[in-house]
DNA sequence: CGGCAGCTTGAAAGAGTTCAATCCGTGTGG
DNA sequence: CCACACGGATTGAACTCTTTCAAGCTGCCG
């Protein structure tokens, strides 16, 4: 309902993963609906709040208001389309792209809740967990983010990500939100 | 039906991802149903056999059946897990670790529809193909591959890919099933 | 005024890529 | 039946990106 959360799991010791980021609205529990045990973690990444809801409420409700199953279903297979392209992510763009497509995912999927604008978006990741997110170590995370500032796509370390060069940002990253499958 | 395919997307010329391999039995095409536009493609690996079945049929099928929703709901679910699989896997694996974590998850997935048994499974898949599964270059997996038959993981290069160590694979993987969330 | 989490930096070591060939087995056309 | 074409496998060498190790630094909180 607010703060930010991750999906995520541990390797070996001290190494983890990072699957997916969660923003306010999000129902990042949904992935596990059918399935009898949780194979990764769900975290906090700020102070949060968060709405439990039962999987029988859940199912309940579909089975009540069946027309809300295709939504509820499409909003996993959206999740599952953004693990596809985390997977390209880390597969096969170097960390300057990788980057700058984390950043342009998040802000587009901050706008949709209206968190973000033109400008920019709320700064709630480490480094650390940055690096996390994209299989990098953060000793190199810290020169990227320093290489992307000195070319003008984001601003200066600070509170929010300031998006300065949002054209840049997508063309670095590559990036289409194609597989957001936004509405309009 | 018969035959093995591919998920995969294009990044830039002549670099792909392939994001998931399908098996018989499969229903690789389930991913999109409540999806307006698929964000990538879907192709084969070997001679197969396909079943085309328009959205509009398996939604009446399952509008008439409902105890079906949540069996196919299921799979995308495990469609998921697999994808979050991959991400640690390209993400926190190093080359040898990560190719035979790729070996271990076919030899369950195959064993599920009985095509692969304790000694291996069929071999279908290129080098190349191999790397842009695992986010690597064709040049790294060539050795890397000989360097699990230097410890005698699996067997030589041929039609298949004989397993000789499944419990060095599971290790070198760092690989658990829990995540294909089997029946039993 | 510490303590601590997170950020920054340098240097050495490693893993993996790219470029550039070569090799090999198989299928095809003449 | 042979030469050739071709996809796939293999190899070597130079080069890059990324990690690891090992310190410092900084700003905020109690």
């Amino acid at each position: 309902m607010e703060g930010y959360l991750h999906r995520f799991k541990f390797i070996r010791q001290g190494s983890r993963q990072i699957m997916s980021f969660h923003l306010p609205g999000d129902m990042p529990d949904l992935l596990s609906l059918h399935l009898k045990h949780l194979d990764h973690y769900v975290g906090t990444l700020t102070k949060a709040t968060v709405a439990y809801v039962p999987h029988a409420a859940i199912l309940d409700l579909l089975a009540t208001h069946p027309r809300l199953i295709g939504c509820f279903w499409r909003d996993t297979l959206i999740d599952a389309a953004v693990f596809r392209e985390w997977i390209i992510n880390i597969g096969r763009r170097e960390a300057f792209g990788h980057l700058a497509h984390i950043f342009c995912e998040q802000v587009v999927r901050l706008k949709q809740v209206g968190l973000a604008d033109e400008s920019g978006f709320p700064w709630f990741l480490t480094q650390s967990s940055l690096a996390d997110a994209s299989g990098l170590s953060t000793v190199h995370v810290n020169p990227t983010l320093q290489n992307m500032r000195g070319h003008s796509l984001i601003g200066p370390a600070g509170k929010r990500v300031e998006i300065l060069d949002w054209d840049g940002l997508v063309s670095a990253g590559g990036f289409s939100d194609d597989y957001l499958h936004l509405r309009n």
